[in-house]
DNA sequence: ATATGTTTTAAACGATCGTTTAAAACTGGA
DNA sequence: TCCAGTTTTAAACGATCGTTTAAAACATAT
């Protein structure tokens, strides 16, 4: 009842309303006074932290990417100097769990961002994904073997990569239920373990595809183009 | 120059017209001005001829979607009688196309419906695309054998649906390319068979892990849990 | 207590939003 | 030509948008 009971800032509040403001709605279906109402915080204080309304959507965005990625490392906690089917496990069982993770906050303010883009993150997430995105192709290569081309390499990762894409927390799916299913956080390992099964049986086929279809002299696989 | 030159009506202008606006930016994201500017019409003539802009927003996904299913059918041209991996190519190849095919508005604006919902589109989605949905989940059930649960199939409907729903037109891909690699119109039928292949594979793997772990008695199978 | 720098606040700004209104323009049949 | 019905138009509505301003409230060190 007292006038100030915050424990945090408010620019923490203000950040993390944001975050969670935009991953539900997008950026154009936020307005500040909803931002500031629910942070318990002025008008004015988005402009006075942030200096604008898209400053503080690319400092929401990195704030959650930063607040995941410190709690769900991206390789899965499997090292480096593992097989690589165990390293591309590693890789679903993060990228799954962070789908599931408490609100998926990150996920979904990248979601809105690929559905409708508005620009603004581009360069971030782009910085932030990028490395993560190189890290899953060189075990796909690996997976792939030599004459695997890039355009080969960049399939497998979509098809390896969007299913989890689509999960949405419990939270919302129940509300309307979308395409994925409605899954506990106890299934994740089962369904980790679904989704690596599958991932790795395609890959393997797509393997034996390119090595019997290029068995020819004109070794101009691995091309840019 | 003159001031009729409009080859169709203006009812038929602002359906082209939002559609596209919307596939682009999200309901929010695009006002009445802007789309009444763009089909050269009045600003009230929305309202007149639909009575709002949520009623314009469902009509123009009702439109997108009646335009490209008469084009494209969603069974890819396999018929019923054939085995359920032609089918399921069918349907790869046809959801592949509709995500390639000129504009892909219906699916830009259903992507943007899925990732940032307005609640708007919710039973037209479901009652347009649930039939699909059913009859991808027949020939999953069909390739993943009887002993396939419902959780079987739904997590398999959403690795093979997926990576289609990633796919970007052309167009847009360039502008700041995204996840999905960039492609060619031509490329259409061996990124059909890439992901065809994949998918096979991918099942045939559930299915045999399926099989071998529930070897036991307790056939408590297909359970709707 | 006073001064200094930071943070918060209320109020107002111009702009644009979706919608309404009523008159103007257009249409085709009597 | 006159008229009923449909379609288009300009103007204005109240509401809300993101932002700015300047004063109030707060914190801290001397």
């Amino acid at each position: 009842m007292t006038q100030q009971s915050h424990t945090t800032g408010t620019r923490e509040r203000l950040l993390q309303v944001a975050s969670e403001l935009f991953a539900e709605k997008g950026y154009a279906g936020v307005s500040i006074s909803e931002i500031t109402g629910n942070a318990e915080a002025n008008k004015a204080a988005v402009n006075y932290h942030f200096g604008s309304k898209e400053k503080l959507y690319q400092e929401a965005w990195r704030h959650a990417h930063e607040r995941i990625t410190e709690q769900i490392p991206p390789d899965g906690g499997v090292s480096e100097d593992r097989p690589p089917e165990q390293r591309l496990r590693g890789r679903i069982h993060s990228g799954l769990q962070r789908a599931m993770h408490g609100d998926a906050i990150e996920f979904r303010i990248m979601r809105n961002e690929m559905a409708n883009p508005t620009g603004l993150l581009h360069q971030v997430i782009e910085d932030t994904i990028g490395p993560l995105r190189k890290a899953t192709q060189n075990i796909l290569a690996e997976l792939l073997g030599p004459k695997a081309t890039d355009m080969d390499i960049q399939l497998c990762e979509l098809c390896v990569v969007s299913p989890w894409l689509h999960f949405k927390h419990h939270k919302h799916a129940t509300k309307h239920k979308g395409l994925a299913p409605v899954i506990d956080e106890d299934m994740l390992e089962p369904v980790a373990d679904h989704f690596t099964a599958y991932a790795l049986a395609g890959i393997r086929q797509i393997r034996e595809r390119i090595e019997s279809n290029t068995d020819s002299g004109d070794s101009n696989s691995r091309s840019k183009a």
